[in-house]
DNA sequence: TCGACGATCGTTTTT
DNA sequence: CGATCGTCGA
């Protein structure tokens, strides 16, 4: 048996394989190799330590992550991968809380809640409380919520154990209560509380956490940047026996903050782990010295950070591209002409990749990719499983599986439409409410004794039309563990008259419907195959658990590929594409309003997308760009002056390299930043210096009496004019009461 | 019960 | 500009 050949790694690296007993974290830089350094070490501990798969743990954030690592593993080692427990944080907390469903009152067959759902339980109990959702709105309270959550809290909790402080008199704390009342009753659980749910578990029940510590002789944790602290409590109570936890991350790359990661776990991680190694990897493997240089050069100006000395042996590489596009549209177009040229060049189309802050920027460059010919592909853009149709199939599959899920159940009663509005189910949750019984109960004995519920009067359309639904979901129900999930599914999709109602209507939108419920089946036949023991309970979980599984992503057939920054983490090209770096978008405006810290937050997005490019960097703004249906003058993100001169090339579209310094250095330049730019194309209404008019329609552009906007002050009247062309002056009222004269020229104003 | 129309309001989204 | 949502009216 010849060892392990570790020779592929740097010295960091074999250190970090290597050091297996005790606490480690490894700040790992961007591009290098900590996914390969994670594997080798879980390699190396099933291979020349002999440990068990069964004892390795290694908890991730995202599914895709999971898998990559599993199969990298799966080809460098004989041991059984399948026994490995590589998984996220949140499928692994919900296996821990279905086999132990029983110490915390709840029965295995759980429901899994997302966003919309939890929503939905929301607004029902602010409804109760007479609050409209324009009082309070729902997202608040679950904001609220989840922020209890991310920080460990569970209801019960002894309140000076937990990391955070809460008021119990604030009515939010009410309506958390009273959420969590709702969503045990419906026998589900949200994405918050199957983390502190675990940790509910482990801590009331010291034998069960045992069980577990025993099992896990060595944990990993990747992405360790993004834990928030429930999930770290919960990494601090597994390894507490054995202490062979081992945390990848980089706090540079920490971008979910907004979500409860909380930098704290990496920076505090030696105080909590008092004998803790801490492992840096610096060497660059991916990206030119350009790119890393600069880059390096933009994330110094963070405070929050531990800091890190980036290095590559790669080469130099071109400079980086910075272009000063007029305005969205044509930056569009820019960006599909050099993917053009680039491809001209042999650059095959799946090494390039379009950046964008928020997903609407992707409009417009889809717009021109399609125009020129561009094969791409929108990573992440609307999802599968939000889709009405497609929720409404998984409520039934719900209902079908959890008889608790009101909210399943509410969601399709009334879908296709049978009769049953909002004044029936009101009749029937009522009735619930006094017999103590589920909503599905409740249905379940209306229909089977209608004697007894005469005082609830339905009609006799309506009784027929709930005696049907509550016949087929009983059938289903009996037939849930002999029968396919797919036969299952088709059975509910027709017999409850979902596919007719969609069939009968002959729209555009009805047939793209259908043509979602039939990739559902496709997705359901497809996990079928890839599981041992398929079952509808576990399929569910699946799909809410990870939603990338979508299917209608095959692998780069050879497109460009198209996503936000936050898409973007963890992916590679040699063509990267930033677009919209502009104030307002990149760092965005709401970023802008909360201070220090949010900026630092949006500097390492800017981090995470340059150091996403192998080779060739641009970065794209636009000077005019429409937002929320008016033009607006934004200047240049504040990023790229961080950026120093001598690793970037400000470029015009067209080619011609500018001085390398740029007019919109400070905001004071702003009243004539365009001074001495000239553009051959551009609609009127960009246009801010018309020379075109000048010649064709001798006449005030903002005539006295115009409504306008200026980039930086605003919308105001024009209370005076005089002048034409390069001559035109006028003198402006703003919205504030501010007046000021400018010379058309040279003012960045557009008509309201 | 359902549709049509206006008011509103705009980040990012691994689970 | 556009999607989403709530309120009306038929």
């Amino acid at each position: 048996m010849n060892r392990m050949d570790l020779s592929g790694l740097n010295e960091q690296q074999r250190k970090a394989v290597l050091r297996t007993d005790g606490p480690v974290m490894i700040l790992a830089g961007a591009g290098s190799g900590k996914t390969k350094t994670l594997v080798t070490r879980i390699s190396y501990l099933l291979e020349e330590l002999h440990v068990s798969p069964y004892q390795v743990l290694a908890l991730t954030f995202s599914n895709k992550a999971a898998r990559e690592m599993r199969d990298r593993i799966g080809s460098m080692v004989e041991a059984d991968v399948g026994a490995l427990q590589i998984t996220t944080f949140h499928a692994f907390c919900a296996r821990i809380l279905r086999s132990e469903a029983n110490y915390l009152g709840l029965s295995r067959n759980f429901t899994i809640y997302d966003t919309s759902e939890q929503k939905a339980v929301v607004k029902a109990i602010l409804g109760r409380h007479g609050i409209s959702t324009k009082e309070v709105s729902p997202f608040e309270v679950l904001y609220y919520m989840d922020d209890l959550k991310n920080h460990g809290h569970y209801l019960g909790r002894d309140i000076s154990e937990c990391d955070y402080e809460i008021d119990q008199g604030d009515s939010f704390f009410t309506f958390y209560q009273e959420y969590e009342a709702e969503l045990h009753k419906a026998n589900a659980v949200d994405f918050g509380s199957l983390i502190t749910g675990v940790i509910q578990l482990f801590e009331k029940f010291p034998d069960v956490l045992k069980r577990y510590q025993e099992r896990f002789k060595y944990l990993l944790v990747d992405e360790y940047q993004d834990t928030n602290r429930a999930q770290f409590e919960l990494v601090k109570m597994l390894s507490e026996q054995n202490r062979n936890v081992c945390v990848v991350g980089d706090e540079d790359q920490s971008i979910y903050s907004w979500r409860g990661a909380d930098i704290r776990n990496i920076l505090d991680f030696e105080e909590v782990f008092s004998d803790a190694k801490i492992l840096k990897l610096e060497q660059n493997y991916r990206s030119s010295k350009n790119i890393i240089e600069a880059a390096t050069h933009v994330i110094a100006r963070n405070s929050q950070r531990k800091g890190k000395d980036m290095w590559t042996n790669n080469p130099h590489g071109e400079d980086i591209d910075i272009v000063e596009c007029f305005n969205d549209k044509t930056e569009g177009e820019f960006v599909a002409q050099k993917i053009r040229e680039l491809s001209k060049e042999g650059h095959p189309f799946k090494e390039m990749a379009v950046f964008y802050r928020t997903n609407t920027q992707s409009r417009l460059i889809e717009d021109n990719l399609r125009k020129n010919n561009i094969p791409y592909r929108v990573v992440g853009g609307v999802k599968f499983y939000e889709r009405k149709e497609i929720k409404d199939l998984i409520a039934y599959m719900r209902i079908v599986v959890n008889e608790k899920d009101s909210l399943a159940l509410s969601r399709i009663i009334n879908v296709p439409a049978r009769g049953i509005g909002a004044t029936t189910l009101r009749k029937l949750e009522n009735e619930a409410v006094t017999n103590n019984c589920s909503l599905w109960e409740m249905l379940d004995t209306v229909v089977a004794n209608p004697e007894n519920y005469k005082h609830i009067r339905l009609s006799a359309k309506v009784k027929s039309a709930l005696s049907h639904l509550v016949t087929l979901i009983n059938e289903v129900r009996v037939s849930v563990d002999n029968v396919a999930p797919s036969s299952l599914y088709e059975k509910l999709l027709h017999e409850s008259g979902y596919w007719d109602f969609l069939k009968s209507s002959k729209d555009y939108e009805s047939q793209a419907r259908m043509e979602n419920l039939e990739e559902l089946q496709n997705a359901i036949v497809q996990y079928e195959e890839s599981n041992k023991s398929p079952s509808l309970l576990n399929f569910l979980e699946t799909i809410t658990l990870d939603t990338s599984g979508e299917g209608d992503n095959p692998e780069n057939t050879g497109e460009v590929s198209l996503m936000t920054i936050h898409g973007a983490k963890g992916l590679e090209f040699l063509h990267v594409f930033v677009t919209g770096a502009e104030e307002n978008i990149f760092p965005s405006y709401k970023s802008l309003e909360n201070g220090e810290t949010a900026i630092e937050e949006e500097r390492r997005l800017f981090y995470v997308a340059m150091t996403r490019a192998m080779e060739k960097l641009y970065i794209t703004f636009a000077q005019g760009r429409m937002l929320f249906g008016q033009l607006r003058f934004n200047g240049p993100s504040r990023f790229l002056h961080e950026i120093p001169n001598k690793y970037y090339q400000w470029r015009k579209p067209n080619g011609s390299t500018m001085s390398s310094g740029n007019s919109w250095d400070s905001e004071d330049d702003f009243d004539d930043y365009n001074q001495d730019q000239s553009y051959d194309e551009g609609e009127a209404v960009y246009q801010v210096a018309s020379f075109k008019e000048e010649k064709s329609a001798p006449k005030a552009k903002f005539p006295k009496g115009v409504k306008i906007i200026h980039s930086l002050y605003g919308e105001g009247t024009v209370l005076d004019s005089s002048g034409y062309g390069a001559e035109e002056k006028v003198s402006i009222k703003f919205s504030d009461g501010a007046r000021k004269k400018f010379l058309v020229k040279f003012a960045p104003l557009v008509l309201a």
